[in-house]
DNA sequence: TATATTTATGAAAACGCTTATGAAAACCAA
DNA sequence: TTGGTTTTCATAAGCGTTTTCATAAATATA
């Protein structure tokens, strides 16, 4: 049988609003008596409830977190950042795995909803009507990562997906090359997939250079997906001098890629990467990437909920965390 | 104002109690009074709350997953293990990084079991008497996961780490090395340090080899140790001809440096891993490594976990899920 | 000293649900 | 019909806190 604030009070010989009041140190209590209290909790190894402390005050401390899959490197960089800020804020997670499928994301959200969490982070890539129906119903704060709505409604936090992808390409073009390749992702991941292939698109026609739609694959993200695009555009009769991958673990597929069909990077091929993973220092030649700060995109977006949880003001609901190049082996110096 | 049981009683003309037994799928219920009530909810939007549910029940459906680094290509493979499974059982997962640090361990178990978790799910590496201690001082169950505590006192999930050491080592005898050298890990960490390293000892006694200090190295797991500890075997006068990595990130170190140095591999030194994630597949020439079953580990410790939590009988309650060696590039075929 | 304030404490009512307990209703056999 | 079962449901007592509200004690003010 558990001890309960009731026994500690009787041990103590206080109320049990008494007892509560030291637990939550609330100060208007007199140190004589704190004092007999704490000595009693200690006695008998008191452990607050906190089910029915979520009960009574209506707060639970808890975060609900809803990511599309723990095991992959980038969203596992993403959920330590997120888990770190909460910590710091005396919160817990509840971590749930969406694989990405709306049916199954749409019911932990009401999941985590009946559990009471006092706020609710989102990460994923698409987010249709039916997500925005669900978040913006309920009065429980939720905050988008590494994604966003594209109206804005919800609060988030990302990077300029377009604008990152553009600064990539632009980096190969001028590296003097005309025949870039892009492996893009699905056109479905409107950021992740969409966007970066509009920003690099973009940058081709600033550059001015036509967009040949030979040099464009789509992938899955997965390494073996960037084994077997580059394959095809290696077998092109005019294949591509530059890759830009949608992200990291392709990029690695590629490079391997060509190194299997015995050219070199970034001799024969340069290659640029998206999200700096840290899979791109532990590659040969290591990886140039565009540097996606993951850890930091948890962190904020975890920090942003925890003032909407207090009712802080917040000056700015859609944050753009800035991106950078880092520049590695798998590219050469720019010449100029 | 959320609507609650009570509402929905009422809307549908029937006690709470009755509602209750709706929502819990009691039996116990006229098909046309269940009709009813489940008219009633939809029509209201009704969404138990499980924090009181949990109050009145004691039970959480919840479960606490302490984890050193959820960033981490091994635990992060895990905690995908353990996951599924738990959503399979239905419950969620309360997930908390540890750091390994032991103070922060205990106050971890502390606050989930102040949360009430339903069961408790431990992955580090050494168990110490104060961990036992606050593990076996409560009556929620716990297991262990990728690690064992000496005694074998509470359940737990593993691999038999000095056979699979051994059996690496074995291996690297098996093609003719007699200086098979060693990237330990930190001897504290019992398993993957210690017995590893017990394995590695063992395997060379039986093949009549003599234990050389120089080839003993001790790393921290990651990438970085894996390049620095191998060039200081490089630089030996007499240096290896294989090696055997505790992990694969450092293995995979280990192979960088070794390119670095201008030698090949395995042509002039084989390496082995261990762990088997998900990169050595992204790594050329790729790595042989022992598996070790990260999301079987998971999976299996979670399904364990349920088995106490329902006061199921189990039969054995330590279990060492079999391992096995995967050969890839990184070795040469074996010559008999 | 008497009064007004402030500070400390206790009693008791929530919080939203589960779960005995037992009564009424429905069913059954004879 | 009658009595005995079985179903179906309502009443109400928790579950372990927080939190109002009231009051008592302590302190400050006049």
């Amino acid at each position: 049988m558990p001890v309960t604030i009731y026994d500690v009070a009787r041990e103590a010989g206080v109320s049990m609003a008494t007892v509560s009041r030291v637990v939550n140190g609330n100060p208007n209590v007199k140190p004589l008596t704190r004092k007999k209290v704490l000595a009693a909790i200690e006695r008998l190894g008191y452990r607050p409830n906190a089910v029915a402390r979520g009960l009574a005050s209506k707060k639970t401390t808890t975060v609900g977190v809803i990511i599309p899959d723990i095991s992959s490197l980038f969203f596992s960089e993403l959920a330590r950042g997120i888990e770190d800020i909460a910590t710091m804020y005396k919160y817990n997670i509840i971590l749930c795995n969406s694989d990405q499928r709306m049916e199954k994301e749409l019911q932990l959200i009401n999941t985590l909803l009946e559990k009471q969490v006092d706020g609710l982070l989102f990460l994923g890539a698409e987010i249709k009507e039916d997500h925005l129906q669900a978040l913006t119903s309920t009065s429980v704060p939720t905050v988008l990562a590494a994604t966003r709505d594209a109206d804005n409604v919800l609060p988030s936090v990302s990077i300029d997906h377009f604008q990152a992808a553009y600064d990539a390409t632009e980096a190969l073009v001028a590296r003097g090359h005309k025949r870039i390749a892009m492996i893009a992702g699905p056109a479905n991941d409107p950021l992740a997939g969409l966007m970066r292939y509009e920003g690099y698109k973009k940058a081709l026609k600033d550059a001015g250079i036509e967009l040949d739609e030979e040099l464009i694959a789509t992938g899955n993200y997965f390494y073996e997906s960037g084994l077997s695009t580059t394959k095809a555009f290696l077998a092109l009769k005019n294949p591509p001098t530059a890759i830009f991958a949608a992200n990291d673990e392709m990029a690695i597929g590629a490079i391997h890629a060509i190194q299997d069909s015995g050219l070199n990077v970034p001799g024969d091929i340069e290659v640029i990467g998206h999200d700096n993973i840290r899979l791109v220092e532990m590659v040969r030649p290591r990886l140039t990437s565009v540097v996606q700060p993951m850890y930091d995109i948890g962190a904020v977006a975890m920090r942003l909920l925890t003032k909407y949880m207090n009712n802080e003001n917040v000056e700015e609901h859609v944050v753009l965390l800035p991106h950078r190049i880092e520049y590695r082996e798998s590219t050469k110096p720019e010449q100029n």
